[in-house]
DNA sequence: TCCATATCGTCAAGCAGCTTGACCAATGCG
DNA sequence: CGCATTGGTCAAGCTGCTTGACGATATGGA
């Protein structure tokens, strides 16, 4: 497919503009995310542990299947588990049908954990909704939703 | 001020939903224009460098100004200028007016990089473009340059 | 069934990018 | 002038990631 179609093309310094209001966006949210978490007693926890946590909570997953999700080695995935693991915010479990694998699954404090990220986004996002409205947010959503990449969650820098 | 009046609440999901999609956003673009920029011959750059340029292009700055915006400490932001000063991209030059600074500017190299950067973000953009329509990618910039913060940029994680 | 190959997870070592701490040179205010 | 402040660098250390090697288990073809 053709790139550069006529009624596609975009001014170079609108899309840095937009590049720059979208990563100073996303950094700036995951700054407050992060202090709120940290305000509502979790104070051992990095930001990356977030998103495993959200591979996490469904029912479990491996050492394996969290690495393709954040976007790293298994090594640096069973560091990060070995650090969870030791925080109390996970565990190991055998896996039932693979005497290789182990399932790691988030302890009660891991929940309470992720419930803390949770209201914290929703203190953020409420701050959007009273600049913007609340429909204008939605719209954002529905918007970021459409454009957001299917493989794994990479760091934005 | 009350955060959690009642006609600004969030449902902690959709918060999570939307903060979700936005740093996946964030982090695809990096990502892409980073390859954009690594395929146009710039191989030996990294993400954060583009920042440091992009507070470089106007007239140069000083390690401190650099650190101010990056949200580092001197040294790192020493450090950074070091390797792109090494790497051809920067020089660092006697400061009019005081001797204990030194201004650090872009070189040719350094403005070329730039101008890549900019034409990968234009592609990103472009393809952003195609499926929302030019009119929402335009909205879409317009909402996150009102709530995008003032400070220093900060990394998503 | 048996064996070759692939996969799950870990151990170990190394590296890149940041931090803290110490320091010198230049500034500028009393 | 005297001295606290500021710009920049040097040095050492830490953290989180990488690559490489390895044992244990699973899987599939002869």
């Amino acid at each position: 497919m053709r790139q550069g179609c006529f009624n596609t093309r975009v001014q170079n310094s609108d899309a840095m503009a937009l590049s720059a209001a979208l990563l100073a966006v996303a950094g700036d949210l995951t700054q407050r995310i992060q202090e709120g978490v940290v305000a509502r007693g979790f104070v051992d926890v990095r930001p990356a542990h977030g998103f495993a946590f959200a591979r996490l909570a469904p029912g479990g997953a491996t050492v394996t299947d969290l690495a393709a999700h954040l976007g790293v080695t298994k090594q640096a995935a069973s560091q990060l588990v070995d650090e969870i693991v030791r925080k109390g915010y996970a565990e190991r479990r055998p896996h039932p049908g693979d005497a290789r694998a182990r399932l790691v699954v988030l302890t009660e404090r891991g929940w309470a954990c992720t419930r803390a990220a949770e209201e914290a986004a929703a203190e953020v996002v409420g701050e959007w909704v009273r600049t913007l409205g609340e429909g204008e947010v939605g719209a954002l959503g529905a918007r970021l939703a459409r454009i957001a990449p299917e493989g794994p969650i990479r760091p934005a820098w």
